[in-house]
DNA sequence: CTCTGGCTAATTGTTGACAATTGGCCTTCT
DNA sequence: AGAAGGCCAATTGTCAACAATTAGCCAGAG
């Protein structure tokens, strides 16, 4: 049952640039040339072109016409607009969650948890681990609302963007035993059937992350060895299609 | 200062075909021969594919690799799907908004309604500027929100499916009067700076909007004739890219 | 009569060559 | 010496031909 491959050059080249836009292995701000990453995938330009347009309308890179693509490097200000934007829509996706998600689907969040207990317990510094399994805590809730839309908006364009954001910041300083206590309750509260509940535990949980976001860069102010991407000097502010 | 017309062929194709799909030249769930495209516009293929991946980015088109693509045909659980996330997004966008729209932008909301206020006075039935002017209301807070994912997302992506239901389905039967109202008192928590006051009210006034809509389609249950896309039964399900 | 199987035509996917635009470099004039 | 202007290389944008896959159709067997 395992998915089939997608077929046509173009759809490989896509998730294989998001892939390695993701995780850093074409850095944020890297100039993309063509004809380099056509030989390097060993394609043509055609499906090359067709892939990066797309990246483009996923906001993964930045395309000035005529000149270059660059893979999109996203400033502190960025982040905490798409934490605002996570914090409406993921407290949307658990009232929805609280209503539409079946038994199972919670038990499987619930063990979802022990394992990343288990994790915290065995290891306490394992950053890495512990923000995909984060991640793979919301996904699944998320896709638990039902809203195809919703889902679509997360998981494919919203998620992968913070995922490239913890790579190449590696946030250490993560808060695992916090924020595991505060999976629990949204887990209950969807349990429950709480739909406000679990709305209103998920925005604060958010709210939470996207705050602690803010001290950290505060107080690396004067800490300038630390400080990333202020105010994302390389990003040319593309204008809205009307 | 006219803005510089798009440079590339793909770029100017990929409006022209959004605009066509949103006004209906291009038939909701009509099928888009390439090569007839491609003359008809009097381009190669090349280009066209490229607008052809962006508009399946944003959701416009549906493409099966090998087969053929698709205008996108949305229906009603769709669509209310759509306005659950517009719900709470232009709720955030009018928190943002009441703090960081100038004096200046208030007044041209207050301008904009006044002329609203008189094309209902003058004439009742409409329907087509009401809309259009509803949805330039909503998106001129949007853009004052500062938030530029969120304009992106509610302008970019959002609208232009609202839009091409709304032509399609040319929903008579708005209530220009009482939606007048709501969006005075939300424009005067906005001069108010009253964030939580906006957002509360924006969420109702949109809310109102899908629950008239659910009653609408009810009703139209025990008359089939006017009843439009029930079930969706041109759509082909795309799966989420993980 | 229906279902299966292969074949054919039409459409999409891919490629490599060609054209157009950009940006840097060098020359030249003030 | 500095700036302005034009030239050249490199890269992107576009095109038209080629290859591969799909879907419909027709024939034949059960």
């Amino acid at each position: 049952m395992s998915v089939d491959s997608p077929r046509t050059l173009s759809d490989q080249l896509f998730e294989k640039l998001q892939h390695a836009i993701v995780r850093g292995d074409l850095a944020a701000g890297m100039r993309l040339s063509e004809a380099e990453l056509a030989s390097r995938y060993g394609v043509s330009r055609g499906p090359l072109r067709e892939a990066i347009h797309r990246l483009e309308s996923r906001k993964l890179v930045v395309r000035t016409p005529h000149s270059g693509t660059k893979v999109v490097s996203l400033g502190q200000n960025e982040l905490l607009d798409i934490y605002q934007i996570r914090e409406v829509l993921e407290g949307l996706a658990c009232r929805l969650a609280a209503t539409k998600m079946s038994t199972s689907q919670i038990d499987q969040l619930y063990r979802l948890l022990e394992s990343h207990q288990q994790q915290s317990d065995l290891q306490e510094g394992i950053a890495y681990f512990q923000q995909e399994g984060d991640l793979d805590f919301h996904y699944r809730i998320v896709t638990g609302s039902g809203n195809q839309r919703l889902i679509d908006t997360l998981c494919g364009e919203l998620y992968h963007q913070i995922r490239m954001y913890r790579y190449q910041a590696s946030t250490g300083g993560n808060r695992p035993v916090h924020a595991f206590n505060e999976h629990q309750h949204i887990v209950d509260a969807l349990a429950d059937g709480d739909g406000e509940m679990a709305e209103l535990l998920m925005r604060r949980h958010i709210r939470t992350s996207r705050l602690r976001l803010e001290k950290t860069w505060n107080n690396s102010r004067s800490n300038p060895v630390s400080a990333v991407n202020k105010n994302n000097k390389t990003e040319e502010r593309q204008e809205t299609v009307l």
